[in-house]
DNA sequence: CTCGCTCCGTTCGGAAGCCGAACGAATAGA
DNA sequence: TCTATTCGTTCGGCTTCCGAACGGAGCGAG
């Protein structure tokens, strides 16, 4: 009936699924003593002994000895994520830039290097080389097991395909980057590599990174983020999960019609999103000339020449983005009223023009959103720039490792 | 780091798993041996037995004997869902009708009641009487253990809670609908009832009940069921799950602006789908009187008289259809989009109008669904006309048995 | 300084579950 | 009647968790 099956559950699945409570009570709340833990599951004490065992041996947790002579009774010895344990690597593959990036167990950055460049103007064999020299570099540099790599790309990826099925900003069409990234990196045949969509890793980022809260005062778990770049970008996160879609495909706004706009897209149709939220767009509709590529990751780009522009007071500027923003909010209230969320987050190159953005934005959801009754919408600026996408990769690794230490067990 | 705690895992966790493992063999693919169970689901024929066993006792499953003498060696004996196992009740509260309805474990309706009348011309009370006394005599007509009673209304209703939100079109506001009922038709306190969106379970009824194929072959495990009654309320079906969404308001279609259109909605914005695609705004739109009330459960409502118009060649019932329809197709373009899925179920009163709705909905789905060129988008009209919800909510009552059944055993 | 209190982590027997292999059961065909 | 074949059960062994008891480590009172 349900049309996924699931393999039966053996002796051996209990001892992985709570390997990965423990871990995860590791990773949440910071240093624990194994009472607390077992205080926090719901096992016993003697249980967590002994997963924490089978953890400590994995490198994946370490014991930091006491911490302070607080309290009355032995003293509890704290367990953290290992120092030492595995690290994640994130590439992101963009049209101005090759940025890699190592990630511990606590999702702290090891290692970060951006290669500048237009690599619209490279041929394909020359982007993959410069990432595979990147992700060598890292691969190289870090000094612990990598647990993986991941891989972000601006388009289409297929779920747990290991090809981009198309990615129009850099002129791709069913690119099998994995292999070529393995074969050209020389990585080992067993070192896991994934590949997904940018805007979904930068939605995955400010998930697990960005520090957001609920309008409860808990962590944020639903929400979405919409990241203006070339186009426009979601990433649905419900319950502290990214919405993939079937095919991978979830998270495409860029192309829904607006209202009193007839500018022709690229996709074929008349009015889209894009055509007016979309960063060229607002460029265009500014009368800003296009900043010299390649610009790196947002940071030095096109968003920077408009907040400026819009901060001196520049009227067309900020015509332009209260247009956007009225445009954005409008597709977004569709998206928010559709998925029964309350939160948008602002991400990439929208992060840096929120102060002009929000207000229409916000007000667009407030008449737009049915349940804005009961639960006021928010919309929050992006926490981690341009940084999102690739710490959102690496991150996504040792979050594997995190949620299913077994595998990671099995193959270390 | 994940937002949901989970349970710890126990050795009584591995049976619960493997008992729904089996169950759900059995359920899914008609009377099968032991022996042929283990191999589907990778478990021992030892433990099969064993598992087998307690289902047996627990009369969830039943010994079919021999079928046939078809194949050489021991004859298998076929398990099969127990007839004289637990029974669900579902209840749908409309504007024009109550109905009842019970289900056996295999999905099979036992027994089946509408009760027809003008609800909005009722006080409260005598709503909820009349509710109650369904239900009783649903109860008190199953020949079986009844395993619960799963309620839809035509309203927002929180997540896992017990009161409507606020239903419009009864005139509703924060109903303690499972308090009162459970004290009205006298259940027992330790019967499971649960309350949900009268949308929400249509689009389940549809995808276990509904028969409809993927465009792999396989069953349909993701859609947007889309039904028109007075508003347009949608079900978002996704991977064989039902998106709730945070609060359970998921699925919020009918307030999407449509370009084009100005009319004002009660909902105090301008342009609403509902005001171009809602059942009765086509009724207006084609200049027909509204049928008389109450009618029940849109069986002789207003798509009928639409429909038979339509047929007619009415020109200006087509002209209202087509407007609808193309309305309908832009708001679901959208969905289809954001949510990567490429099927929509047209449901409730849109599957009567299925012919002149299908063709302007698939034709703006085709130019306006990103993912089209690789996957082309679907539009099936419901299979279970106004029965959806009612069958729906009854076969989630059985389908949580099913998917659980140590819950079940636990209470019996 | 020593004893008792309190809390932490470990040890050990017992129970629940699953697996693998061997065994009895039931039927068709030689 | 015997053999081949498939089905379902039985039995010993392994993994895992639980509960209770135990030893350990620090603090404070006397």
């Amino acid at each position: 009936m349900s049309p996924q099956r699931s393999a039966p559950a053996r002796p051996s699945s209990l001892r992985e699924h709570n390997l990965a409570l423990v871990l995860r009570e590791v990773a949440d709340g910071g240093p624990v003593s194994r009472a607390r833990i077992a205080a926090a599951t719901g096992l016993t004490k003697a249980t967590v002994s002994s997963l924490v065992e089978t953890l400590l041996e994995a490198r994946l947790l370490a014991e930091l000895g006491r911490s302070g002579p607080v309290a009355v009774g032995r003293p509890p010895s704290a367990l953290a994520l290992a120092p030492g344990g595995p690290v994640g690597i994130g590439v992101e593959i963009n049209v101005d830039y090759v940025a890699t990036c190592t990630v511990d167990l606590a999702g702290a950055v090891r290692h970060r290097e951006v290669v500048v460049g237009d690599l619209r103007a490279l041929p394909l064999s020359a982007v993959l080389g410069r990432a595979a020299g990147a992700v060598r570099r890292a691969v190289a540099g870090a000094a612990a097991p990598v647990a993986g790599v991941a891989v972000g790309v601006p388009g289409l990826v297929e779920t747990g395909g290991r090809l981009v099925r198309t990615a129009p900003n850099l002129g791709w069409q069913d690119v099998p980057l994995l292999a070529e990234l393995r074969e050209r990196a020389d990585l080992p045949a067993d070192l896991d590599l994934q590949l997904d969509n940018e805007a979904n890793l930068a939605a995955l980022g400010e998930l697990w990174l960005g520090g957001h809260e609920d309008a409860d005062g808990g962590p944020l778990a639903d929400f979405v983020h919409v990241s203006g770049e070339v186009g426009v970008g979601a990433g649905v996160v419900l319950n502290g999960q990214l919405l993939r879609g079937r095919h991978g495909f979830a998270g495409e706004l860029g192309h829904a019609p607006v209202a009193g706009d007839d500018t022709p897209c690229g996709c074929g149709a008349r009015g889209c999103l894009e055509q007016v939220a979309g960063q060229d767009a607002i460029l265009r509709a500014a009368g800003l000339p296009e900043p010299a590529r390649p610009w790196p990751g947002g940071d030095d780009g096109p968003a920077v020449a408009l907040a400026r522009a819009a901060a001196d007071g520049d009227g067309r500027t900020l015509g332009a983005l209260a247009k956007a923003g009225e445009a954005l909010g409008r597709v977004l209230a569709g998206a928010l009223n559709l998925l029964d969320v309350d939160t948008v987050v602002l991400g990439g190159a929208y992060a840096r023009l929120a102060p002009w953005l929000r207000p229409p934005v916000q007000a667009e959801l407030e008449t737009r959103v049915t349940a804005a009754r009961w639960r006021p919408v928010r919309v929050l600026p992006g926490r981690l720039g341009a940084d999102a996408a690739v710490r959102g990769a690496a991150t996504s690794v040792v979050r594997g490792v995190i949620t299913a230490p077994a595998g990671y067990l099995g193959r270390a």
